[in-house]
DNA sequence: AATAGCCCATACCGTGTCGTATGGATGGCG
DNA sequence: CGCCATCCATACGACACGGTATGGGCTATT
């Protein structure tokens, strides 16, 4: 989709602007992907974010794209074929975005789904993500030995629970929340 | 915390700003709630605003506070006392917040949490909601047979659960989510 | 050294928004 | 009738932001 652009050069500078507005995104969410505030986070002007960018949805085009990227990549990675060790692959993806580890990531995740909820564009790109995680840790499942039905299920209660879960206030619930966590984890993989 | 304002008997036009502005806040997240677009929504201009409220701050208030005494009002009413029907309650907690009925409360909901990421104010009211629910929702289980641990672990597995489930884009992984949901139920509540 | 292309700064306009100041309309009450 | 409180409109200043136009500095190439 429109990747033809002149970006093969300047690919560098654009990505660094790319990278600097994932960030902004991740810590103050799509309305703070602010052009003038990227630059002055970066130390220019909007004279320069205009040479690289054709305009704010240029910018938008690069974000989304790059997330999706990124995302197949890992999950392909998470979820690649080493056979006998589905469990800890599972458990090792229930990990990965547990409260504390990975911050950065899981802010970006849930600041991209925010956006998504009032945005086409973005909603089609968390839900070809979202398509892919689910189809690779089904099959996680389905290796293990589970039905199709109980493996769509099990993958999408994972993923389901792993998102609600960063968005809830639950360290003054229960101080050992890690344990609590630690069962549901096993739960959900089974056993 | 600061009722005491002289709002006993501006209390109409005030509760109608303020529902307006959650609508608003629904649909286009706290960054929607412009004091401009309220008003030409509810076709006066900000002299009426600045009138029923100090300033942007206060509506902001009164948003949160009523957010979160209806919250508390209704996780009281749906794990009240009604001793032999804990599971049919647990059951309709998770169905409440299934993807099409309830959207706007829904809606409501993860714009809050959202809200919550890069607010404090917004933080200690979710933490105060979410500490309620986990709670009353535990002794829904503990009333079902399960151990203390258990039961936390179970409450707050349903609660990621259907948040995280409304952030996700899985109509598409399967035309008969609603199976999958309905399976995924049943895990929570055990058997 | 002169030219061309790359990269960014500056200045400007239009718009949306918060907040204030002030005036106007309406209705109750002495 | 006249006064006052309530409720809202109008007008204004200040600022942040998107986007454009234009100029200027720097480097490499010839």
């Amino acid at each position: 989709m429109k990747t033809e652009k002149a970006s093969a050069r300047v690919t560098l500078d654009r990505d660094g602007w790319i990278e600097a507005a994932i960030d902004v995104l991740a810590e103050q969410g799509v309305q703070g992907m602010r052009i003038e505030v990227l630059a002055k986070n970066f130390g220019v002007t909007k004279g320069s974010f205009y040479w690289h960018f054709k305009d704010r949805q240029d910018l938008v085009d690069g974000v989304l794209e790059t997330w999706r990227d990124g995302r197949i990549r890992d999950i392909n990675k998470q979820t690649g074929a080493s056979t006998g060790r589905e469990r800890e692959q599972l458990l090792h993806l229930i990990d990965v975005y547990g409260a504390t580890r990975n911050r950065k990531g899981i802010s970006i995740e849930l600041a991209v789904r925010e956006w998504a909820r009032r945005d086409a564009q973005a909603a089609a790109i968390v839900e070809e993500v979202d398509t892919w995680r689910l189809e690779c840790t089904r099959q996680l499942f389905v290796r293990r030995g589970l039905s199709d039905d109980e493996a769509k299920s099990r993958s999408l209660l994972l993923y389901a629970y792993v998102f609600g879960q960063s968005l809830m206030a639950c360290e003054r619930y229960d101080p050992a929340v890690d344990e609590l966590k630690h069962w549901i984890a096993e739960l959900i993989v089974k056993e």
